[in-house]
DNA sequence: CCAACGTTTGGGAACGTACCCACCAGACTA
DNA sequence: TAGTCTGGTGGGTACGTTCCCAAACGTTGG
């Protein structure tokens, strides 16, 4: 099949009828090179179809031009949790623009985590995003002490050293809380995300401050904890109502727990949300399909993936860059679930 | 910070006292190395804490042990379509059994679609899955004439050269039909994707299939095109309703378009199923939790990821492998939407 | 006309690995 | 005892690029 050798630097230089050097920095854009030896180089490139080979690149270089993103996958949320594939997108975009290659790296158990850590170690990459990262997690400090840059979606842990971005968790949960009691509730429980991540001990504090502000009872009997999984969300609803027969409203830590806790509440004859009003955490597309329709906080999920995307191609160009925490806004998004006047 | 530099395998063979060749023997796994050396060889790795360097490596053997999973997104559709995360994590989980990595790459525009191109042809990477093709998408074409291992989830056409995953459309569409006919609907309209993918076209051609096999109207009147987002369905939908009033059931080419039209069905006064049946497929997540549930086909995505993930790495181990295209079965779920028994 | 200078150029490293091949020691054969 | 294997070993080279440096080339000013 006619398939030549690939042309390399060197094919180049002799067509072109200059030396390698000539050619290398005609491909890298350096000015000191004369008009006339420019054009050769150019004619010969487009000749032979040269293209120029990045892992030799990579070698003398040591750089990849690519960087992980690693999500954690433990409880097969990806799939399920639009979360993810929108956190995607907006780093994709991002890194589109700089030519950067994305690496996706889904980590289920401890044979995948392994590799990762060999792989990051082996520098096949530039820098490492972190996503969903869990308060012990031990890949950040690694990544931290090889020195590779690294940028979280989310935290450890209040003190987070390294550069990370998130959603005002807290704020979002507490705007949803006071929603809720605006609407007249005043049994509020909440049900939780894993409590080793920032993102569910986070809207956990904004539901508990929220209600104590409002002088009312924030206690663990209105506290069942989920997974973030619809499963785990419909299993924290039963136990509510077991426990707590006449709630009036719950604020679930994500969309996927909210439509679980919408089933379980079905299933036990109360209506929604005349008898309990539900509110979701996420507006994923979900929420608007539900029946009812989901009230639900918004967050940007997509900025998120664009924002981390960026801090980590500075870090990447500059590591003395100092580290950064960025608070995205959330917002409300009003339907019918939480018997307020529907936004649709 | 104590940041040594990296150990080579020059370093190794020092401390270990034996040859570059012994070590890079040892980490390759050959027999012809006493046991003695090997033990000395291992040794010094763990005390140095040494990582071969996959880019040099790469450089000789001109593998990059790494896979590009193509997603074209003009329609922003990941995110919505839960199939493509469905799809990335079948992927991924053979590709981490192998410790190949995975490229993901998004493509949006042009611009993206002439990086891609340059980076396949910069061989960064063994081979390539194409998810959701186009008719007269070049790039099939093109990864051919590179002689790159190249396996697609769907297929350009009836005739596809190279190895190509896809689920039974036809089949799984001819079945939805029949259940509709079943409920005692008669005039079961269908909202396709986008024509240029065979997807949609094969989907177009069950429905057209069974409603004629039951010497029932096919015509041109009962097909409104969409374009699998949900604001397609919705439109799709309204064009529907308007040409024909009294039609009673949908059949939508997939379950985001479903829910599309759902809504547009409410708008317009219609109850789901008693006035208008709907059949989706897919069968996402979407389909469990839509008002009303959905009826859906349901595909085995997970299973397409993993199969064409299998395949591909069958091809670039050997790339003398004969193409191969494999069929997965669909299953009908039936739910409340479509007026039958729910299965729920 | 020559020295000094700036611009342009190209050859020789080096990056870290895999593989070819030549070599060595010991065991085994004749 | 000499000759032939055979399992082990390590040095040289190549992969395709970038970068360092020195050389070649005008050009300018004294």
């Amino acid at each position: 099949m006619g398939e030549r050798q690939r042309p390399t630097i060197k094919t180049v230089a002799a067509r072109a009828g200059v030396g390698r050097t000539t050619v290398s920095r005609v491909i890298n854009g350096s000015e000191l090179v004369s008009d006339k030896a420019k054009a050769a180089v150019l004619a010969a490139i487009a000749e032979l179809n040269y293209v120029p080979n990045s892992v030799a690149r990579g070698l003398v270089t040591s750089k990849t031009n690519s960087v992980a993103l690693v999500i954690p996958e433990s409880e097969s949320r990806l799939g399920s949790e639009p979360y993810f594939s929108a956190v995607i997108r907006g780093v994709s975009t991002v890194l589109a623009e700089t030519r950067t290659q994305l690496q996706l790296m889904l980590v289920r158990d401890q044979g995948e985590r392994d590799q990762l850590t060999a792989s990051v170690a082996e520098r096949r990459v530039d820098g490492v995003l972190l996503v969903s990262v869990h308060e012990h997690d031990p890949l950040p400090g690694m990544l931290e002490e090889m020195g590779l840059p690294t940028v979280l979606a989310g935290r450890r842990g209040r003190q987070e050293p390294l550069s990370h971005v998130h959603s005002d968790n807290e704020g979002g949960a507490a705007a949803a809380v006071r929603h809720l009691l605006d609407q007249g509730r005043t049994k509020v429980a909440t049900i939780t995300g894993p409590l080793d991540m920032d993102v569910a001990r986070s809207r956990l504090q904004g539901w508990r401050e929220a209600l104590e502000r409002a002088g009312l009872p924030a206690g663990p009997e209105l506290v069942a904890r989920g997974d973030f999984t619809e499963d785990g969300g419909r299993a924290a609803m039963r136990s509510l109502l077991e426990q707590l027969p006449d709630l009036d409203a719950v604020f679930a830590a994500s969309d996927v727990m909210a439509v679980g806790a919408l089933l379980e509440l079905r299933r036990s004859g109360r209506r929604v949300p005349d008898d309990v009003a539900v509110v979701g955490f996420d507006d994923s597309i979900l929420a608007r399909h539900s029946n009812p329709p989901l009230t639900s906080v918004s967050q940007p999920v997509e900025k998120i993936g664009s924002t981390i995307a960026r801090l980590l191609l500075e870090e990447i160009d500059d590591p003395r860059t100092p580290r950064r925490h960025v608070v995205l806004p959330t917002r409300l998004v009003v339907r019918e679930s939480s018997g307020g006047p529907s936004a649709d």
